[in-house]
DNA sequence: CAAATAGTTTAAGCGTGCTGAAATATAAAG
DNA sequence: CTTTATATTTCAGCACGCTTAAACTATTTG
């Protein structure tokens, strides 16, 4: 038997995905940007740096598409493709500050209705929730991707 | 200044996202959707029905792409476009049984990884986030979107 | 060094999603 | 009844993201 947590996790995550992904899609058009764009900003941006095909595999598609993806990254300035000192098959690409201000600007989008939720809770329930996700942030620390 | 609350959240909200997403995109590729058939499903599961233009605007798109991607809907059995009764100008669409049976699949399958987190805790802990879970989804009710 | 291997890119082609403008259908107003 | 307004659809055209296959380039191996 599942715990009576989990179900109110799971209601938690549709309401926050209900409020953040209308932000963040109409970030997205308002932008010019396509949500494979910005997922490839937030992947790189995450990393730091990484290869081609390493990023298709996160994203689920091929380095062709990768590398193509990558193309559009770079002629807006957005991303940096930069040889692989050590194995010069390979790329390494990076953020440009650009790039790193769409993904902060992109993220501050999603998460405007934040504030007012935050702002309906006196101190002491701030606290009590400030404690509770803090926990469940570590323990996902110990998670994978 | 704002509170820490604000901080913690927005961080536990980058890490959901990333988990979240990821499951949520290689589903969407899996499955063949588009996030944006995806996304016009998710929205139509949530009211229940609703008109074209109105799910135009609630995707930024207009009315024209809203009626397009219906088609594309319609036409994989996972909607149905009818005529309102008072008003003959206005369509009323609603999901198929198959409609509604992918968007709790894709929603399943964005939150596979709650369970892991969930059995990480202690009874004591997990009664501890839940309440404080609860304390925030009562205060979202009051929000509109 | 030649051959095999690995990572990336290019090219052709397809489906999708979008827009703006024109067409269609219904309703409301004068 | 004619005009005007509203809701949706159709159409042409464009950009994007994807795939497969072929082409490059660099590394490793025999």
């Amino acid at each position: 038997m599942s715990p009576p947590l989990l179900a109110t996790l799971q209601e938690w995550l549709r309401v926050i995905m209900r409020f953040s992904m209308r932000n963040f899609m109409l970030y997205a058009r308002e932008h010019n940007y396509s949500i494979a764009q910005l997922n490839a900003l937030f992947r790189i941006y995450h990393r730091g740096s990484c290869g081609i095909s390493e990023l298709g595999d996160e994203m689920g598609v091929t380095s062709a598409a990768a590398s193509q993806l990558l193309d559009r990254l770079v002629q807006q300035g957005l991303a940096i493709r930069s040889e692989d000192v050590h194995d010069r098959r390979n790329k390494v690409v990076h953020l440009t500050e650009a790039g790193r201000a769409i993904v902060q600007e992109a993220m501050a989008a999603r998460q405007g209705w934040l504030e007012e939720v935050v702002n309906q809770l006196t101190p002491q329930e701030q606290q009590q929730v400030e404690d509770a996700i803090r926990l469940l942030l570590d323990k996902m620390r110990t998670l994978n991707p």
